[in-house]
Formats: C-alpha cells, sequence, structure tokens
DNA sequence: TATGAATGAGCTTTCATTCAT
DNA sequence: AATGAATGAAAGCTCATTCAT
C-alpha cells in the first residue's frame, strides 16, 4: 500500500484506460483490467473517479487535449499555408503512431448515439479545428490562394475528413490494413510517410487551388 | 412453438441485429433485445448462430454485401466517371439516410484489433471497393482523365476516404453533428444533400483533375 | 435447470427470504444467501423480483398478510370479548413461535428511518389492526363494558402495544431472554403460554374495567 | 495531526456513531461516514476500536447507560410509587424525543440472534431495569397497594413492556406514526405527552389496582 | 499518535448461454 | 425445432480495514 498515487501513476491511470477503452471500447472495457494494467486496485479508481463513465470522459478529456496541443503548434504563424498543412499531415502521422489510443478514443466516442455525451465532445473537438482552420483561412487569404465558386465552409469539411481518416489510417488495425491495400505494404517504413504526406498535398492543392 | 424460422423471420432477425448492434455496439447490445425486436425466442437465435459474436460476423456480412450492392450499381457502365462519382455520392447519402445502421456497423468493424475479424474483414469490403474503383479507372482512362504526376493508389485512397467519412456524416449522431458544424443546421433537408454532392465533385475534379 | 420455479420453490423462496432478512435485516441479508437457502440460482430471484428492495417488500407483505389473516380468524363473531382477547393472545403465541421470522421482519422495517417505506407499512398493517379492534369494540360495548373516563384511543394503543411486546417476546432472541428474566426460565414450555395468557388477560381486565 | 483524541472527541465520537447507527442500523452504518460527522480519521476510530462490530458494542453500552441513569433518577425514594411511575413515563418521553438514536440503538439489540450479543445485553439491562423495578416494588408494599391474585414479576413484564413501546413509539418514525394513528395527529405537541402520560396511569392504575 | 488514501473481498445486478419442455 | 426460464460467471461499485507517512 502506498500513500497516495503518484503523479506518474496516476497518468498511467489514465494513459492505460485510454488504452483499455481504445481498444475495447467503453462498454467492453472493464475497470479491473485498467486497474490492473495500472498496478493500483480497483477501489483506488473511484476515489479519483465517480465511475466508469466519468473515468471515460477524463479519457476523453486528455486525448482531445494532447490531439489539439499538437495539431495546434503544427499550424505556426511563421508557416506559409503551405507548410502549415504538410506539417498538420505530418504531425498527424507520427502522433498517430505514437498515440494510437487517443485516435481509437476519439474513434470510440462516435459510435455513441446520444447527443449529450457525443455532441457536447463534438463541439469540444471541432473547436480546435475551428481554430486551426481560421488561422489556415486566414493564410490562405493572405496568399490570395482562394478558389472562389467554391464553398469554403464545406471544403473545410472535406479537409478534415481527410485528415481524420489519416488519424485512424494510422491508429486503428482495420484502417491501417485498408491504407496498406490501398498503398502498398510499406505501410510502416518511414520513408512511407512522406511519401504520403506528398502525395496528400497535391491531391488537396488540385482541390483547393481549383482549375 | 412454430416449424422452423421462415425466410422473413430470418431476415428480420439480422435486420434487427444489425439495428441494435449499430445502436450499441457489439458489447451493449443484447442478445435478448434482438430477439424480442425480431419477435422470436432467445435460444433460437443460438440454433442459428454459435454465439453473439456469430451473429454479429453475420451482421457484419449482410451489411458489406448490401453496402456492396447497392454502392456497386450506381457505377455503371452506361454511365460517364463523372456520372458514376455523383451516383457514388448520392447513393451513399440515400443509404445512410435510411440505413444508418449499415454503416454503423461497418463503423464497428473498425473498432476491433484483432487481425482475425478486422482484417479478414478489411479484405472482404476493400474488394468490393476495389471492383468498384477499376470500373471507375477504366472510365478515367478512357475519358482521357489521368493527371499523371500523380499516385493513382493513394488518391484512390484520398477518394475513398472521403466516401467513407460520408457515409458516417449520415449515418452517426456524432459525425453528423460534425457536419452540421462545418456545413450548417440544414444538414437534413433534401436540397442539402445536392449542394453538398455538387461541392464534392467539385473537390474532386480539382484534386484529380491537378493543374 | 427446471423449466419454472415450482410453485413451491416460490413460496420457499419467499419464506427463505423471510427468514434471512427476520435474522440479518435488509442491509446485512444477502440475495445470494437467500438463493442458496433456497437451491435456486442468484439470478432468477431478478426474474420474479426487480431488486433486492423489492423482493424485501414482497417479504413484508406476505408477513403482513398471514399475521393479518391469523389474528383476524382468532376474533371471530360467536366469541365473546374475553375468548377474542385471549384468543388473540394465544394466537400470537403460537405463531410466533411457529413463524418467528414474521414477527422479525415487521421487527425490522420499524428500524427504517423513510417515511416512504416504514410508513407505508404502518398504514397497511394497523389497517389490519383497525379492523382487528373495531370488533373488539362493538363486542366491548355490546357487552356494556366500557369504562367511561378512559381515552378508548388510547387504551387501544396500549393494548396494542402490549400485544406486539408478546410477540416480539416469542419470536426475537432478545426479547425472549428478557421474558425468561422476568417470567422465569420455563418459558419454552407449553403450559407457561397459558400461564401467561392468563396473567395477561387479569392485567387487561383490571385496566380496561377500572375500579 | 492531534496528540491524541481529547475526551469530547472521544464523547462526539461515541455520540455521533449512535446516531448513525440508530439511523441506518449496523449493517448499513458506514465507518468513514461516522468519521466524518465526528471531524476525526477513519484510521484513528480502528485505534479505539477493533471494528465497527465493536464500536457498535461500545455505542449500546453508552445508550444503555444513559438510559439507565436518567430512568433510575427519575425514581427517587423522596416519590411516591404514583409519582414514580409517572416521572418514569415523562422522563421517557422526553428523553425519547432529545435523543431518539439511544432508543433506536437499544431497538437495534432486538434484532440481533446470537446469544453472545443480544442476551448478554438483556442482563446487561435488565439489571438496570430491576434496580427501578425493586424500588417500585418496595414502595408499592409500604403503600399497601399490592393486588394479591396477580403474578408480580409478569405484571412487572407488562409494565416494561408498556414503558418498552412508548419509547419506541417516541424515537422511531414508525412506531411514531403507528402512534399517531392510534391518538391522533397531535403526537408532537407538548400536551400531547401529558395527556398520554394520564392515560397510561389510569390503565395501569386499573390493571395494577384490579378488581 | 493521527491521518486518510489504498486495498480487495464481497455485494448487487446483468446477460450470454443452456436445456427441459 | 422453438421456447423462454434458469443458470452462474463476471462486471461495477462500496466500504471495512490496513499501514505508509
Amino acid at each position: 500500500m502506498q500513500k497516495k498515487l503518484t503523479e506518474e501513476q496516476q497518468k498511467a491511470l489514465l494513459e492505460n484506460a485510454i488504452s483499455e477503452f481504445g481498444e475495447r471500447g467503453l462498454a467492453a472495457a472493464t475497470v479491473s483490467s485498467i486497474a490492473e494494467r495500472s498496478g493500483i486496485s480497483v477501489g483506488v479508481i473511484y476515489k479519483y473517479y465517480e465511475n466508469k463513465e466519468a473515468l471515460f470522459e477524463a479519457c476523453l478529456d486528455a486525448s482531445v487535449s494532447l490531439l489539439g496541443d499538437v495539431l495546434r503548434s503544427s499550424v505556426t504563424k511563421e508557416n506559409s499555408l503551405e507548410e502549415s498543412v504538410r506539417g498538420l499531415i505530418r504531425a498527424s502521422q507520427n502522433l498517430a503512431r505514437e498515440h494510437p489510443s487517443y485516435f481509437r478514443m476519439y474513434h470510440a466516442i462516435t459510435m455513441r448515439p446520444d447527443a449529450k455525451g457525443a455532441s457536447g465532445y463534438a463541439e469540444r473537438i471541432e473547436r480546435i479545428s475551428a481554430e486551426i482552420y481560421t488561422e489556415l483561412i486566414s493564410k490562405a487569404e493572405s496568399e490570395g490562394i482562394v478558389r472562389k465558386d467554391a464553398s469554403s465552409s464545406m471544403f473545410a469539411f472535406f479537409f478534415d475528413n481527410l485528415l481524420m481518416m489519416l488519424h485512424f489510417s494510422y491508429s486503428c488495425d482495420y484502417y491501417r490494413h485498408r491504407m496498406e491495400i490501398y498503398c502498398g505494404e510499406s505501410a510502416d517504413e518511414d520513408s512511407f510517410d512522406e511519401r504520403l504526406a506528398d502525395e496528400m498535398m497535391k491531391f488537396l492543392k488540385g482541390a483547393f487551388g481549383g482549375k
């Protein structure tokens, strides 16, 4: 017995919970498995979180925060639009390789039918996206690259969709496998990520550049 | 007591199971709820499917088949490339509005970490996509619209990603909400679907047409 | 596995639950112990009763019903007031010896602080007493034995108090022991019950008859 | 951290434990709630009492002592028999209104089926009663009021029963409600207590005076 | 010596699965 | 062959008790 969960243990708890939830989903994850992974007792989890649901929410929070931080930081004022978008893609690839569970958590929410939980998170998560896209659009305008015949909001939607699928493709077994089918077996090599980023930039430039 | 589950009852079972799994996910769905929805007994489900898992797999199979059929049928030889792609988009929108659970099932697959289930399904599903894309590419070639500087496989991947997100956006609460944030609250009006299809076509034409 | 809990098993379940609750009280009683005593599985209890609380309520109902039936039947129209009261005492003694748990259940409710549970039962239980006392009072009036200087409602209260303590004295270990201290070690002999009834009649006659 | 629980803190602990046990019963009461009520830590309770059970026993002891003290003191040598009995009744009413938990504790003992706890307490408690009744009887004899045809031990038993029910009627929700049904809704007014005492005296005088 | 967080056994409840009818 | 009640393993959660500080 220890006097108190150390800072590390608390972090580990959250990290392990994210893994468990990411792997099994809210319903199938078990609190005792999370406790075991974390080397602590079941009971103590309930000292920190009211119940399994609350732990899940905390995991979402943590994931969303981290994702937000990383993605936001790749869109700096110094970079050009093109550099920013490429930075976003590369950061996504790296982050998803390192913390696949964070994205799987994200993926997991989207299954929930309830407006309360799911939609509440939608707001929270999209607020991050919004910040990023606002920045990108101002860049785009200052660089004079704005296709006039397009709905910028829908194009932003498509862009975000592509990014999101990139996240899943790098973090969920299924999507990774699918990506390999499309893009070849070299999916875990490092150069692959560069190549994919290149192609995605081409795709986006064409889409946004218009004719 | 009935002689045997009729064809209709078996179909209803699958349909209801898809709804239940689509709504709650594998873990949270209950066999007895499925039985109840279907107006049959729990016991008989176990005569047709070894266990809950097997029923789930059958639902995946059924969903994938149906989606495949519908999507394939929207890419006919008679149509031009543009007509085919637009057909794919419109069919996806309609199908997802009518049978959201089919897509949610699809979504559910992607949660599974195991190579057995997930990867097996990846093959199965992508075989369908492959057929479609083979057809599309042959159209593209015959129409002389092939951007030469692009990796066609990766561009196909991006295209499929966009389509997939379209599916989710029309079938999962979370993604629908997100789409509304991007594209406005009119998301359930009929004209909205047309408009979105238009914009998506523009996006794709730019991307594939390149400069 | 049986097709269905037989009528006997259902009765046994209730009976055993009454014993368990009577012995340990609501909080300390365990559902699995009740299942074990009854030779059935835990799960099936939840098919018959929504939860432990509901089972407890059902036990109260059953106890109260039985007590009511027995006590009511000992106050028949044919009997005189004196015979009726004595009948009530003797019936109480016998019933409490045979079904101590029924009275312990009764005793158990009285611990509950909530007006909802406890008071609701108070009404239900006292309705039974009310019927009995109404009958007794009409007998008393017809026999011309009514002390005029007394509050009949309060005297009824005292009488019921004495009867209640009689119940507890015959069904709870503590009260039995206490009765033995007062009335001698012969408390479980049969003649003792007769003697006690005699003395109680004397006590009551004095009280009600006045001087 | 304090040096040692002060006298007051120890008393408060006992007092609060009595309240908690009185309100919830042994099983439902929680040690940490008692600690919280008392402004001390859980751990220290285990320095003073081996376990929850032991604390409960100590609470019983304390309750019984207090009740004994108060009741004994209302039967003083100076008072006549009648004054003493009335004093006992009035003291019971007041005490039960002020310290309902003490009586609920007492009530709680009676639930315990074990000879160890329950019977041991019976002895302890009845020793107190014994002292009181010895005093009362000597008064009765000196006043020449002794009904010769009655078993004095059984009559004492009945008398104590009435007193006990009085205690419960003033301290437990259930019994209070029941008393209101019998004696009217005015049960919490002060004059009510007087009236009830009067009637009880009449009842007892009749019973003991006999014809 | 007091603290109060950690422990983990144990309780209630659910539900996949079985099998007597 | 279908039924649906019974089974019982397993989960979430609580709280008496311990012990590092």
